[in-house]
DNA sequence: AAGTGGTCTAGACCACCGC
DNA sequence: CGGTGGTCTAGACCACTTT
């Protein structure tokens, strides 16, 4: 007997145009919230899961190294593949705050307190790559959720990547119109720390002055290499954290 | 004529037990730090590049993608791969603190203040997955670079994981004392946030009343999938930040 | 010695992009 | 349309861990 014949129950559907790495990577991911493959459970090996499933030993390593990058599954050489013994696994990688804020139930709004072109300072040019005075889109946003203020964040793009429209990023996150404008973010130098509000940073975001606030500097690029945005934004530290999970690869 | 001809330069040895993939790996990565290949270079395509090397495609996929995931390459179906546009690149993953310090050449230095065995709290046994109660090695350290203070690290570990002298623990970090052990840590559950400091930390950091202080709460497991360390860190906001490079999967 | 994951190959077909 | 990366296969051999 398997020591999880709950993963002989996966069928894949080889007319979908979802890749079959894929669908065996979500099918197991389910099998893993669900329960019904407990945490520290040791899976069937390779070769048998693979026969299980009708898929090529190759394809089923593929799925399941989707899972081990992912931290839900670890494995060691002459060992075996085991669930992690996690109860809750959130592993936010490349995304923005509205997204987190959806995600978590909250009902995010945004301010918009600046969006104007103009040349760019030696800081943002350095950042972005471009040359000093080139034109730059400056943005200046005001986060909340549920009412309540949660970030003040500063951005910067190159005016020819993105048209903006103030109505747009009332109602849309920034890296959302970046994907309706066809513009894909692939890669994201960020740079996370701390220091205390300023006072016109208490005033925006209801601190007290002098308050803890998180910082994060980041600088993204598209699919093609190209620096599409220069961001400087300040959280509450009271009232947000970044969650993450790290895999050693 | 190839856009990269330093790529045709690359040799490879197939009597090192070093993967293919991964040789090849570091001499593209190579080539890019030195500037061999130019930020913002397309390279040629798999099949060219594969035969260049003298290796099968699907080895010189690997090599490409593990670039890629590392955030120094990207590729666009249809289009081809390119070099990112960044000057450094830190893509710092699972990592611990002092690794970091002695990578940026600083001279760390670390002060046990308790290292005891005890039963565990509630909130402890809980981030390990282990009953109330039960006996946990409780670490306190303050974390120096060049004589000035950087951190205050709390740790909690399962007493069975690892048997702690305070010699070592002032000579090494703990990560590598666990690797001495056969531990090896290979996913993290991570929380950065920020807060004020307490009088006390404060006195031991090094800091004014109140400072702003980032904060890092992070459970480990191992590769069987084992909780191994819980920790709490607060690290001097004026004196500290995480960097790291987020890649789209 | 037996069982596991890790690497590598040669080839095939497909999906997307830009001309 | 031609060129690119994305997926998938069947099989081989190797390195590591445990018994």
């Amino acid at each position: 007997m398997a020591t999880t014949d709950a993963v002989a129950g996966i069928a894949v559907d080889r007319t979908s145009p979802v890749p079959l790495y894929f669908q065996v990577a979500q099918e197991l991911q389910r099998l893993i919230a669900s329960g019904e493959i407990e945490a520290g459970t040791r899976l069937d090996n390779e070769i048998v899961l693979a026969d299980q499933l009708g898929v090529s030993r190759p394809t089923m390593r593929r799925a399941i190294q989707y899972l081990v990058e992912r931290g839900l599954l670890v494995r060691k050489r002459g060992v075996g593949t085991q669930v992690v013994r996690t109860s809750v696994q959130r592993p936010l990688e490349l995304s923005s705050l509205y997204d987190d804020l959806v995600l978590a139930g909250r009902r995010p709004r945004t301010t918009v307190i600046a969006a104007e072109t103009g040349p760019a300072e030696d800081e943002v040019a350095t950042a972005l790559g471009i040359d000093p005075g080139a034109p730059v889109v400056h943005l200046q946003r005001l986060r909340l959720a549920d009412d309540e203020p949660i970030a003040l964040m500063t951005n910067y793009l190159p005016a020819d990547v993105l048209e903006l429209a103030t109505a747009d990023l009332e109602t849309r996150g920034l890296y959302e119109l970046l994907r309706i404008a066809g513009v894909h973010i692939r890669i994201a130098n960020q740079s996370i720390g701390a220091r205390n509000a300023t006072p016109a940073e208490a005033r925006l975001l209801g601190e007290t002055r002098g308050a803890a606030l998180l910082t994060m500097t980041r600088t993204a690029y598209d699919d093609i290499g190209r620096a599409v945005e220069y961001g400087t934004h300040v959280y509450r530290g009271s009232r947000y954290a970044f969650s993450l999970t790290l895999v050693e690869r």
